[in-house]
DNA sequence: TCAATAGTGTCTCTTAGACAATATTGA
DNA sequence: TCAATATTGTCTAAGAGACACTATTGA
């Protein structure tokens, strides 16, 4: 009864930043719908297996991409008849912060390929209306950085104060000042020093932090 | 079979402001679940009817108050299998706004009244998880209204800059200043001189303005 | 010493908030 | 003229951006 219950599905813009560079995981698709196509991962909502919309993207990530995600957020729902080819259907979108050196993901059930891709540049053409999804999950995660907000969910856990710089700034696309980006994030209770403990190399030693205990996006 | 297909609804804080003062719109449910409580209008999407989740908002909000709402803005959506006593379920979150001037809402089907009602100071209890939905959207409006759009669907045709102040300022919930606040709308392309037309009193004439053709809050 | 990056200081310009001054009407 | 509200001007403090300066290491 495709007019009776709609098809209830989450897509995740799953994000991480390799080589200072903001990238997207993206899957080709082995089944139908759009087999063969890349696509953001997704799923169907299992009401048996779920607990929320977010636990269900969360079970579909895993099962797709063998990593357990830290963060995610919710950007919007998408609806309709005709943006699935199996009748009206709604999704609601993710996206989630991986650090990078954890972005070893593996190709899942039902997934032919798994590729980090720029975001912005996509290389291949994307099923369903996810590229649609993909510009509305990255100016969502862009806002939030603009607020002020540190994506320190793609750092490792012990990371500098310019490693945070370029994280924010692969994210958002341009170069931020140095001295005004230390100024902001100054007393930002997210940040702790981690005493005596420093990044060393053949220049001055830079302070190693990490996320405080009770740290969300 | 609830485990198989979550109930999909929508829920809408529909918003106005009266007598300077921001207002939300609550109906008393004359069905069951939650026969007899107040709670937000909402509905269950109909498929075969509705073309989006927005549209089925509206039309939700069309049937519970004959009321036709210019302005819908999705907030967020919520799902798990304990908020509505029916099952496993899954809610749209909308916030609308409506001129304070075509707010003579009436009670339509399923609904034993309608009310309008402080946002903040619930003087009923709301079913289901209500409470934390009005809470959002709430925030998502004064947010909204915080990084600098202007409501202009809460008000008349014809408006001056001063009822804008007044309308962020009901939503706001706290008083702005008169020159910041216009310097900040000064070069606002939404806002359109009506030239020669002002509302007349024993004062200095104020100067009426509308909203732009292609204005979106 | 030098190269390289960490971390800080300074200057300017913009903007928000507070507050005051001026403008224009009806009565 | 007065009361009332519209509209504009000024002062100050805070913050962002640009840029340069100092600090500290390994080689």
């Amino acid at each position: 009864m495709k007019t009776l219950f709609p098809l209830v599905t989450t897509d995740i813009a799953l994000f991480t930043v390799k080589d200072l560079r903001l990238r997207v995981l993206l899957v080709k698709r082995r089944n139908d719908p759009s087999h063969g196509f890349w696509a953001l991962p997704g799923g169907i909502l299992r009401p048996d297996q779920d607990y929320s919309l977010e636990d269900s993207a969360q079970r579909v990530l895993t099962r797709k991409t063998k990593v357990n995600i830290p963060y995610l957020a919710q950007v919007a729902t998408v609806s309709g008849p005709n943006r699935d080819p199996r009748g009206w259907s709604i999704s609601t979108l993710y996206y989630a912060l991986l650090p990078c050196n954890q972005a070893a993901a593996v190709a899942g059930d039902t997934i032919e390929a798994i590729q980090w891709c720029d975001p912005e540049i996509p290389q291949h053409q994307l099923a369903f209306d996810h590229p649609r999804l993909l510009e509305m999950a990255l100016s969502a995660l862009r806002q939030k950085v603009e607020r002020g907000a540190l994506p320190l969910h793609l750092l490792p856990a012990k990371f500098t104060l310019t490693d945070v710089q370029h994280a924010c700034e692969a994210i958002m696309g341009r170069r931020l000042d140095k001295a005004a980006f230390r100024r902001q994030i100054k007393d930002e209770p997210a940040l702790q020093l981690v005493p005596g403990e420093f990044l060393r190399g053949p220049q001055r030693p830079a302070q190693f932090y990490q996320a405080a205990p009770a740290f969300q996006f």
